[in-house]
DNA sequence: CGACGCTGG
């Protein structure tokens, strides 16, 4: 710098000073000398070791060098410079890793450092499938960081928004938000570079994200895009990215692989096929507690009733063998786990194995029996050994009669490593396969079907209508779906009046994809939410709204199942369902000193409270859009308002009772339905039949 | 007696 000629006028001694300042600002800045997206691995690691936190300018503290020594451990810590090569040279990358490599709390990270988007009022945003997910990596990234939550580091999803404008650089978020905000800035201007995680698990958001950022590249060269993914899929992101320059060759997009550091797995087979899963997994289960070295086991089932069926058989067979001799096998305690298991039970995964019975004898086990959240969303320490039958709940769509249903079916080969996998997180572990290792190499498909190929696509159609991409066949989609899918989403916006004929979105169909809501054939909600002022019941038609869009309030514990209907009834209006829904909300506000009344009407508190929060985002969405929010004091002329409002929501759903048999024909198209079993059908006064759910396909009656 | 695998805004 002193030897720059533009200087040459200045005296000594200036000269003298300014050479000391710039070393002390070489000093005091741990920055210095970094050239955004030409940054060297040296140079982080040092800015990393600096007494000075680079983004804050505060001392770091002693916690900060405690958890920088954990990350040194981690492989991909020895891979930042061949990390800052390639990102530094492309503008899409393909990073692949196993789950605990690291990849998501450090590869954001270095991007940070890299892009120093502090330094141009951008941001760095990672996307994961899940909220909690979101929630915990940004926590723990900001303790690494040494930086206050919220503050530089921070996340937003749903119902929280964790940042902090101009001073947050990385974001961590769900995928759907992400998507959400394209909405309103296609361009996605706030960003310096996107990282999608997860992006093997395909879901809905992350699919169409990566179509949007694949065009986007090309109108903003600025930004860059980072597709983090398990091992399996790389070569498919990589050519799906891949470059296309006019006159060359296309190029796939470059790949940095992390290093796993996970323990071996043993895997064995069946010598033939299984014909009874269930009955093979629970001989599996007690055979591993009988002759296994101790260690935890997990079962992968289906669902909830195949499930606790499971946990008590094992329960029993294990109380056996101990009756027998209790000297020759240990303890067993079998947990179920699925999501719509109460959070206090669901924590009964991470208690201990029981203790041996008696000094000196075997010790306990714990068998957890679960559906595919553990799979991917929860992890489980200490599992050893895995049982895997081979099969999950797979939503298949039917685009024909709209309807989307749950079958039993195989899972796929990366499906099964995944689950392997979860046998060896913290030792060399085990994995029990129900089926033939020649059914796993040939009767098996490669990857699971990704959400967009099973999906009724009705609200992306509309998210995408938004974003103001028409021409939604020609989509660049990673895989398309069928046309008759998208069409048949397209038709149902075009009768909800979403869409005008020439597939252009209307200004009911704009404010339909405001709110947070499914345009769904079985729940359109946002429209019925939207018209509902003109039936003067938009109050009531905003609490139902937000209590079909939670999942299912009523508990039936199986002990306890007479009561549990009993307390239904007390709650229930002869009205119908939606009708009772509301009063079940209303009761549950009135109520809401006493902490036990949702326990003791047999209802989920977790449901109630998730319905109260949807409902003041909804309001918030409605006065944001100035949806007048009324309500008529008769209540009959109120019932009547909320029938007719939800008619004109559900009307692909509104079916005539058929004779005296009681079958049902959709008005809409003639299709033969019958009524969801626990509904709520009864005549009422005026001689009108009410609503209800119902399988296959939702029927909502309101006399003719 | 049924249902509802999992996730998102």
């Amino acid at each position: 710098m002193v030897d720059n000629p533009y200087l040459a006028h200045l005296k000594l001694s200036q000269r003298r000073a300014l050479v000391e300042t710039s070393s002390v600002s070489a000093n005091r800045e741990p920055l210095f000398g970094f050239l955004p997206r030409k940054v060297k691995g040296e140079q982080v690691r040092k800015a990393m070791e600096h007494e000075l936190n680079p983004f804050t300018k505060q001392p770091h503290s002693a916690q900060y060098r405690k958890i920088l020594e954990s990350r040194k451990e981690l492989p991909v810590y020895s891979q930042m410079d061949e990390f800052f090569e390639i990102f530094s040279r492309h503008q899409i990358i393909v990073v692949v890793g196993e789950t605990g490599a690291g990849k998501t709390t450090q590869i954001p990270q270095f991007v940070a450092y890299s892009d120093l988007p502090h330094s141009k009022g951008k941001l760095v945003a990672c996307t994961q499938p899940r909220r909690i997910a979101a929630m915990s990596v940004a926590r723990r990234v900001a303790d690494e960081m040494d930086v206050q939550l919220g503050k530089h580091v921070g996340y937003s999803i749903r119902f929280e928004d964790m940042t902090e404008p101009g001073t947050t650089f990385l974001k961590y978020m769900t995928d759907g938000m992400l998507l959400r905000e394209a909405m309103n800035d296609t361009a996605l201007s706030r960003y310096s570079t996107i990282i999608l995680d997860e992006a093997h698990e395909r879901t809905l958001a992350t699919d169409i994200l990566m179509g949007l950022l694949k065009s986007l590249a090309r109108r903003r060269p600025d930004l860059k895009i980072i597709v983090m993914s398990a091992t399996l899929d790389a070569v498919k992101f990589q050519s799906y990215f891949s470059l296309h320059q006019p006159s060359e060759k296309p190029s796939p997009a470059p790949l940095f692989k992390v290093l796993g550091r996970t323990f071996p797995i043993e895997v064995f087979y069946t010598q033939e096929p299984e014909p009874d899963y269930v009955e093979a997994a629970i001989r599996t289960v007690l055979m591993i507690h009988r002759a296994e070295d101790p260690g935890d086991v997990l079962l992968f089932l289906t669902g909830e009733e195949e499930i606790e069926e499971t946990c008590r058989k094992i329960k029993l067979e294990a109380d056996d063998l101990i009756n027998t001799d209790p000297s020759s096998v240990g303890p067993l305690m079998c947990v179920p786990l699925y999501s719509s298991l109460p959070p206090q039970q669901q924590q009964r995964i991470f208690e201990a194995a029981p203790k041996p019975t008696q000094e000196g004898y075997p010790p306990g086990r714990k068998v957890v029996v679960s559906t595919n959240v553990a799979e991917t969303s929860l992890t489980i320490d200490g599992i050893v050994y895995v049982v895997d039958p081979g099969f999950f709940k797979q939503k298949v769509y039917n685009p024909r009669i709209r309807v989307e249903s749950l079958l039993v079916s195989p899972i796929s080969r990366a499906s099964a490593q995944q689950r392997a996998g979860r046998a060896g997180r913290t030792r060399p572990g085990k994995c029990f396969r129900l089926y033939t290792e020649k059914d796993f190499i040939s009767e098996l498909q490669e990857g699971t079907y990704p959400e967009i190929l099973t999906s009724n696509l009705a609200s992306v159609v509309l998210i995408l209508a938004g974003i103001g991409i028409k021409d939604l066949v020609r989509f660049d989609y990673l895989d398309a779906p069928a046309p008759e899918t998208l069409m048949r989403a397209l038709q149902l916006l075009n009768y909800l009046a979403a869409l005008d004929d020439e597939g252009e979105l209307t200004p009911l169909g704009r404010l339909m994809a405001e709110f947070p809501l499914d345009p769904q054939a079985s729940k359109s909600l946002a429209k019925m939410l939207i018209t509902s002022p003109e039936f003067k019941v938009s109050n009531d038609i905003l609490t139902i709204t937000a209590m079909l869009s939670v999942p299912n309030v009523w508990l039936r514990p199986p002990n306890q199942r007479a009561a549990a209907d009993q307390a239904k009834a007390l709650l229930t209006v002869p009205e119908g369902d939606h009708l009772t829904l509301l009063n079940v909300f209303n009761n549950y506000s009135q109520n809401k000193s006493d902490r036990n009344w949702a326990w003791n009407n047999f209802l989920s508190a977790r449901a109630l409270a998730q319905a109260e929060n949807v409902r003041a985002q909804l309001l918030r969405t409605m006065e944001r859009s100035e949806i007048e929010l009324i309500s008529v004091e008769d209540e009959r002329k109120r019932n009547l308002g909320i029938q007719k409002a939800l008619i004109c929501g559900f009307f692909m759903q509104v079916a005539h009772k058929e004779g005296e048999k009681g079958s049902y024909l959709t008005v809409k198209d003639n299709q033969v339905v019958g009524l969801h079993p626990p509904a709520v059908l009864m005549p009422n006064q005026n001689g009108y039949y009410s609503t209800s759910l119902c399988s296959p396909s939702a029927v909502h009656s309101y006399g003719d």
